[in-house]
Order: C-alpha cells, then sequence, then structure tokens
DNA sequence: GTCGTTGATTACAACGTTGTACTCGTTGAG
DNA sequence: CTCAACGAGTACAACGTTGTAATCAACGAC
C-alpha cells in the first residue's frame, strides 16, 4: 500500500537518502555515475515522492484552487478544462471550488482559507469588491479572472471586453439593426465585466449616430438562462420592441431565443441576437449562435503562468493585466442568408 | 503569513501540545475546564491545523479525486458540482480530474496515481475493463459512477438504466411511434451502461409487440452533440426514417434535433424525441426535451458516502451496488399539444 | 609537499502533527 | 492506612521530506 520512501532508494542505491533527494528533484549536480544508480533504484522500487511531507517541508502542495461562480454553467466548465489541463502541463493540480456566487465564500477563496494546503487561487469574482479584498489576511497568491477593477491588489487576466462589446455591436449595426437591446446589465453596475462591455457597446451605438434608448437595458440578475429568458419577455412588451440583442452571455442569449420562439419571433430575421462566451452548446443551437469567443486556452494558461510565477518568486512584484484574445464567431442568429449549419 | 501552530496555542493556554491536539479533534476526553481554555486560545490566535502535517501523520488528506471523461459536458460538469457539494458537507474537498476518455489515464487514476495525497477515488469509467482493473498495484478505495460491469472490484452508484430506457421507450410507443431508432449505441458493446439501456428498450419493443429494425440503431462513437448529427444524418437518409428517436445523452439528441430542423422535420410532429441526463440547457432548447433524469444529487452522496466508508473502515468487505433514483420528464419534444414552456 | 579550492556527498535538524507510553494526583475499596 | 484503579495531562518519537552546514576526496597552484 504504502509506497517506497526515499530511504529505501537511497539503502538500495547504497548512497545517502539527501543525494536521492537531489536525483529527484534535479535542483542539485550530482555525479552521473551516481544518478543512474539511483535512478535504477528508483525505478526498481517504483518510488512516488510523498506529497504531504514534501508540502510539510517546502510550504508547497502543488495545488492550486481554482473558484468559479457555477460550474455547471458551460463557459465555467469550459474554462476549468482549461485550467486543469494548463496545470497538468506545468506540472500541478486544480481544486475547483463552486463558490456559488456567494459573496462571503468567494472572499474565502480568496483568502485561501477553502483548503489549507492550496498554493495560489484563480478566482472568478461575481460580486466580491476592493474593500473586502483590501485587508485579507492570509496572504495567498490570488489571481483574478474576467474582472477589470484596477483597485483589487491582484494580477488580472482578462480580454478585452471594451473592444469585444464593440465589435460586436458594430456587427448587428452592419445588419441594419438600429434598436440593440442589451441583456447582462445589473442593476448595481458593480461587476466591472458588465461595465466596460456596456461601455464598448454605447461606444459604437455613437460612432453610428444611433440614438441609446435605455429602457432596452433591462436589469438582470444574473447570467443564466431563465434571466435572459424573462428580460425577453419585458423587452417583447415593449411598444417599439428591439430588432436585435446583444447578450453579455451565451446562456442569456439562449433563454431570450427560446422566449422569442415562444413569441413567433423569427431569428435572424426578425430580430438578430448576439452572444458572448462561445460555449459549444451555442454552435448547436436552433439557430446557432454568433458570439463573443474569448481565448479560454490563452485565459487558462495566462492565469496558471500567473500565479505559478507568483508562487515561486514571492516577491511582491506589481500586480499585473494579462489581456487573452477574442474573436466574434458569427452564426446564424445574425445571418441572413438561409441556414447553413 | 503561515498561521499560528499548535505548539502557540499550546504556549497560550498554558498546557501541553498533545492537550490543545486532543481537544482540536475531539477524539479524548478533556476536563471541561482546560478545554474552555484551549478553545478561547484557538479563537485568539485563529489557529487551523496543517493539513499536511496531518496528512503525513496519519495517512490521510481528506481529498477524495473525481474523474470524469469530460468536463465541459454537461452531465459531468452538473454531477462533478453535486459531487462537490457532497463532499464540502462531509468536510472533504475534490479533486477533479478529466481523463479525456483514454483507457490509459482513467487506469492511472483507478490506481490512484494521479496524485499522490488522494484518499479515494470516483471515476466515471469510459472504456476502462476490468482486465485492465484486475490487477491494480496501489489499492486506493474506488467507487465507479454509472457502469453496471459486476466483474470490477469496486463499489458501484448507478441508476436502474434497463429500466429508465425501457420507461422511455414505452413512453414513446404510448404516443403511436412505431419505428423509433437509438442513438448512443458504440459499435464493441463494451460499455455497460449503453448494453443496459439498449437491453431495456429492446424489452419495451418487445413487450408491444413492436419489430425491432437494426437499421434504426446506428453506431456511434461518443456522446455529443457531433454524434448524435452524424447518427442523424445517417438515419434521415433511409427509405423509411424513423418516427421517433430515444438518445443515450441529451448531447445527442441536441445534435440529432438540430439535423431534424435542419432537414425541415417538426419536432415532436414528425418526430418525437426523447434524451438521457436531464442536462440544465435541455429545458431551454428549442424545443425542449423530453429526457431520463438521474438523481444527480443522490448519485452524489452515495457515492461519496461510499468512498468516505472505504476510507475510514479499510474493511475489504463485500463491493456494493448501490441504485440511485431517476425520472422521466416529459417536455415538448414529444409532447403533441403546442409548446407552452 | 602543503594548502586552499572545488565539487560531490552526507549528517542532522527541522516542518507540524499524532500515537504510545508514561507521570502524577485523586479516589475508593479493603 | 495502603494500594490499585482511574482520569487528565505530558514527553517523546515518529511520519518522509528538504535546507544548512559539515565532511571528504581530488586537484592544481605555489
Amino acid at each position: 500500500m504504502a509506497g517506497a520512501r526515499l530511504k529505501d532508494v537511497a539503502e538500495r542505491a547504497g548512497v545517502s537518502i539527501k543525494t536521492v533527494s537531489n536525483v529527484v528533484r534535479g535542483e542539485v549536480r550530482v555525479a552521473e555515475q551516481t544518478r543512474e544508480r539511483v535512478l535504477r533504484a528508483i525505478a526498481e522500487l517504483d518510488y512516488q515522492p510523498n506529497a504531504s511531507a514534501r508540502h510539510l517541508r517546502t510550504g508547497r502542495s502543488g495545488i492550486i484552487a481554482l473558484a468559479v461562480p457555477e460550474l455547471v454553467a458551460p463557459y465555467f466548465a469550459e474554462l476549468a478544462a482549461e485550467v486543469i489541463a494548463a496545470a497538468k502541463k506545468r506540472g500541478c493540480t486544480v481544486l475547483i471550488e463552486d463558490t456559488g456566487g456567494d459573496p462571503a465564500e468567494e472572499l474565502r477563496i480568496a483568502c485561501g482559507l477553502s483548503d489549507p494546503l492550496i498554493d495560489g487561487v484563480l478566482l472568478s469574482p461575481l460580486c466580491l469588491d476592493e474593500t473586502m479584498l483590501a485587508n485579507r489576511e492570509r496572504r495567498v497568491p490570488l489571481v483574478l479572472l474576467g474582472e477589470q477593477s484596477y483597485k483589487i491588489p491582484a494580477d488580472h487576466v482578462l480580454i478585452d471586453n471594451s473592444a469585444a462589446a464593440r465589435e460586436a455591436t458594430e456587427h448587428l449595426l452592419q445588419l441594419g439593426r438600429r434598436r440593440i437591446a442589451v441583456i447582462g446589465q445589473p442593476s448595481d453596475r458593480s461587476h466591472a465585466t458588465t461595465v466596460q462591455r456596456m461601455h464598448g457597446f454605447l461606444t459604437a451605438l455613437h460612432a453610428a449616430g444611433v440614438p441609446h434608448d435605455p429602457r432596452l437595458v433591462p436589469d438582470t440578475r444574473e447570467f443564466t438562462r431563465a434571466d435572459g429568458a424573462a428580460a425577453m419577455r419585458v423587452m417583447l412588451a415593449l411598444d417599439d420592441p428591439p430588432d436585435a440583442v446583444f447578450c453579455f452571455s451565451d446562456l442569456l442569449a439562449s433563454g431570450a431565443m427560446r422566449v422569442a420562439h415562444e413569441h413567433g419571433l423569427r431569428v435572424p430575421q426578425e430580430l438578430a441576437v448576439v452572444g458572448f462566451d462561445d460555449i459549444q452548446e451555442t454552435r448547436y443551437s436552433v439557430p446557432s449562435l454568433t458570439t463573443v469567443s474569448p481565448d479560454k486556452r490563452e485565459i487558462a494558461e495566462l492565469a496558471v503562468d500567473a500565479v505559478l510565477h507568483r508562487i515561486t518568486t514571492d516577491a511582491e512584484a506589481p500586480h499585473t493585466r494579462l489581456t487573452a484574445g477574442y474573436e466574434l464567431v458569427v452564426r446564424e442568429s445574425t445571418r441572413t442568408s438561409p441556414p447553413t449549419a
């Protein structure tokens, strides 16, 4: 059951424990001859280092936490898969946490209190604000995903939400749409990502000389299908309903399209729809969804690299902002030509 | 940075280290007076036990691994969320692994080799077979999810796939459908779950006296939207295409419905569709999908309980089979009345 | 030939926890 | 009054690893 220990390998190879340790870690120079002998002993005994002992000694566990508001949201599931892959490539493991969007839980995790042995935290905050984070006690290396606020003392990985939103809006404008609704703006304006996207949206409207109708931006609580559906119902009850919707998540778009369908509204002919996230189901929905596709792999790799860098060189280096790419993927929901898959 | 240690608490409370340890763990009787003094010191110093040291000493880490074929598949994401919640309730954490359906990876994880400090493994196997598992070296407690094979030496948590499939099929038969296709049968028949579902399907057909047409059961590789789409295309090319499809996953159903839509086929009028898994997007698809809904929460709780039981009482107890509930949820894709949400 | 110098290896002491075996009063039975 | 039994607490040695400082041979340089 319990595997071989450093001591066993050392005895078999006829060297000291420390030499074996040196060979295993490869940090210290070991004579070629000894190294080979040790490696053979390691192979013969199938030695596996004991992670806990190592952690106890070094203070590193090789585990980083990834905290997302909701793992069942496809965007976060897809992102989590990329983070796991990126971490594995770099030899460490990922502990996934589901905060449920609870601020207290987010804070707890940001402080590294979720599990005592994690080395660092990747957090996708929903409602965490700077004042809460300002005086967090335990200083676990922290990287924030997809949040714009400059005030939080941590590294950020994000895409240029403003530019992406502008591009999406311009696409709708080019189709000739003028009454463009936005679904995904929370009432309290605290969520930096949505503020950026809203900014990009307004910039595009302004540049095209299209007036902005605030009634086309209903308050939205979460980024779920149900919220998208609810917002769409409100919008369709207007005297002059929108001819296009820009949704801040594909799930919102999915809910919105569903309601449009129920009202007999054809997408894209009578209502063009753009989403955000490029989740997989988007490509098979009826109709398939035009969406802003953040480069999730790049986000994951940047984030893992950033947190590992903080962990290994625990300098109080200034906090960085890392920008990943994105792409507007045009599909049926904004195509006037007939469906083609 | 580093928190208080047992030693610090002991000094503050004026007792020995061991007494503090006893209070923390609550296993040994401690006089009420001392206990209070220790508890106060713990609170004052905000003491948090060091997980690694504890693990090193006891051999337990409090971490269990959950390995799924593909985290981005919504069913597994939803299941993972339930497992995380169930584990948290019981005071342990979950390490999620994505096997990518790779048999070697599945074996590695089943042997507990994915990370050295895990106490036990929950594995949702895709292609693992008994011969591989028979002689796994390291004996980590293992619980298999959703697999029927009796031969694998491990506990199983599953639903009655055969009964569920029969029920789904009976539902389609009651709608008057007679040419019912099945999407989700892999060519090699090795995956026990699909064998059970196929069995339930055939039982229902037989009981209703409906002949079985093997051409309506195309080979399917994976449980993805793309595979569902491909299978549907094959089926629609037949001289006498099906009037209903029973898909072994909601994703397959999603792909199939997409293709039906492209061919101008109306669901449910010309093609009734039933899925399996009850993933969330199913409820907002157009049309919404009738599906077999396994009780994911119950599956998660049974599995976590089972693995914890094996960990704590490491008896070589006989392997158990635990059955969770399911439910057939009828939605638009098999409803002849007009859509109502 | 002696003496630093270098490079490879080792002994030893941590890291923070828990199990075992022990001490030390206190209590109750004979 | 003596002694066993008991309850509460403690000292010490692990668990397997790594950092530090020491050791030791080999090797040129003077």
